[in-house]
DNA sequence: AGTTTAGTTCAGTTTTTCTAATGTTTACGT
DNA sequence: ACGTAAACATTAGAAAAACTGAACTAAACT
């Protein structure tokens, strides 16, 4: 199993970089001008690029280009690379700078507010010297941001990513709510729904608790704030379906069709798996997974 | 989650490249050759890794320089960015040659011989195109060439590893043989045992599943090869633990001590995770499920 | 002591990547 | 329709990076 590579055509990090940088910036100029560096450095770069892969990634419309799909491909991975090359700086900065430095990390709602709020606040207060950021945000925004290196660690619903590695926490019921007034009836006499919109990770899960007893899943109104869906359930939108801690909650609190859970979530803490763990981040998993044992 | 990274510090692959090299050869100089490039330069470019990591990586024992217990983290990462590197690179070549190429497989001597010898050469046979390049050998060394970027896909004994994607195959059962002769009896009394060298994930399962019935664990001899282990209890060396499937074929059929099996130890096809799949393996895969399942 | 070995350093060259300026094509406004 | 702006390419030259060959240092052998 000797490498001895084939010496692999030289693709650079500063190309890959502007490949990531066209990919959000509207503009070529403006990729540029946020690297800073020259339009022209960008698209002599680019061009480089292409010309080392040997395929075509960008495509003529009018007087700009547009990513062909092979790019968008390459783009993703490039993200990945970048994301464990820049891994691999900030470890060597916590190794010169001795373990403190800087800690993004990611949380959905719930987690931030009701279930973890006292570990962070916890944490921080123990870590003065840790430079930590917090980013609140829904499950699939916070597994992007790890996915591109913007995030150290997230918790959030448990994904089926095998590009992040994940560990349990706890699990959260989640429970049927009508409007006021509302009464037990059969499930395929439910909605219809106001929830979370598409692309969330727990509207997948509802939607296929809700199939699975044949229930009706029509949407009427979507929002990733629990607290504006239970404000649409009580004006009489439609029916939802919360964690408990967040639907039975002041100013505006729900009561359930039924006491027993339609589904459980799991919250996990996601971290991309590297190798090179920053070790602030192996510690504030710890000190979650204990809170977390020791609620439940 | 708008990215902006503050521009990484040019890591180059090319510098990553010399830290495997460096890692992998006996001398600085055999690396220099093995990468076909000067001495100097394999020096001169490994001095400005640490700089611009910051970090020292190497110290002086003599006249030849040591790898520090950083290098080694850092030597690891980069055989993983390579690897996905590497994956880019070989993406964009088959994307080129209209999707043919070069498929590199490993597989452990049970699944190559006795499971999937018919799939592979079927395989085989229905893409000349294909380059595919097949290697036997242990678990723990396919899933190291997985991680190294020399594999490309791996059949191989479910690892425990979440740099790796797997998909399980099948289970095999593995049953307790002792030397001829050897009649019934408590597990305390088993053993001394031939089995698989240290670090084979299935001697790791046999040590376990056998701690768990109370057996001793004593090994007296080792091979990774199971018709060496087959002779030798034969011979009357000890006793081993065997998939049916190899223990009880000719020219060294054994007789198991009893039907039950000791233990499972499932198949897997294992791959690195990336967005840049090889169709290739990709079909592979599913042609392997398909005899899989179609055998059990 | 003399030679070989392992790696560094230096000077000069080649390669790569950058900037600044200019060129080309398309879109937009009046 | 014509001038102008926008979006990117191209070119030339400067700057930076990476490389080579040769000289250099220090340890290890003989």
């Amino acid at each position: 199993m000797r490498s001895s590579r084939p010496r692999l055509p030289d693709i650079s990090v500063t190309q890959l970089e502007y490949l990531v940088a066209v990919d959000q910036a509207t503009t070529w100029a403006d990729a540029a001008k946020s690297l800073g560096v020259s339009q022209s450095a960008l698209s002599q770069g680019l061009a480089q690029l292409q010309r080392r892969l040997g395929i075509q990634l960008f495509s003529w419309e009018g007087r700009r280009r547009v990513p062909l799909e092979a790019a968008q491909h390459v783009t993703d991975h490039a993200r990945w690379i970048l994301a464990q090359t820049g891994d691999l700086t900030a470890w060597a900065e916590r190794i010169r700078a001795g373990s403190a430095g800087k800690l993004r990390v990611g949380m959905i709602d719930a987690a931030a507010v009701d279930h973890f709020g006292e570990t962070l606040r916890e944490f921080r207060e123990n870590r003065p010297e840790l430079d930590l950021h917090v980013i609140v945000g829904p499950s699939s925004q916070l597994l992007h941001g790890l996915s591109t290196g913007d995030l150290d660690l997230a918790v959030c619903v448990q994904p089926d990513d095998p590009e992040v590695t994940n560990v349990p926490l706890l699990d959260e019921e989640l429970l049927v709510y009508g409007p006021p007034g509302v009464r037990q009836s059969e499930p395929t006499r439910w909605g219809p729904w106001v929830t979370f919109p598409q692309g969330s990770l727990t509207r997948d899960l509802i939607g296929k608790a809700l199939r699975s007893l044949r229930a009706p899943f029509e949407v009427v109104a979507e929002s990733n704030q629990p607290e504006v869906l239970s404000e649409m359930v009580l004006i009489g939108m439609g029916w939802t379906v919360l964690p408990r801690i967040q639907a039975e909650r002041p100013p505006a609190s729900l009561t359930p069709i039924r006491q027993t859970p339609l589904l459980k979530r799991t919250l996990v803490v996601a971290t991309r798996h590297t190798g090179l763990a920053n070790p602030a981040a192996i510690e504030l998993t710890e000190q979650l997974q204990r809170h977390a044992t020791s609620m439940s």
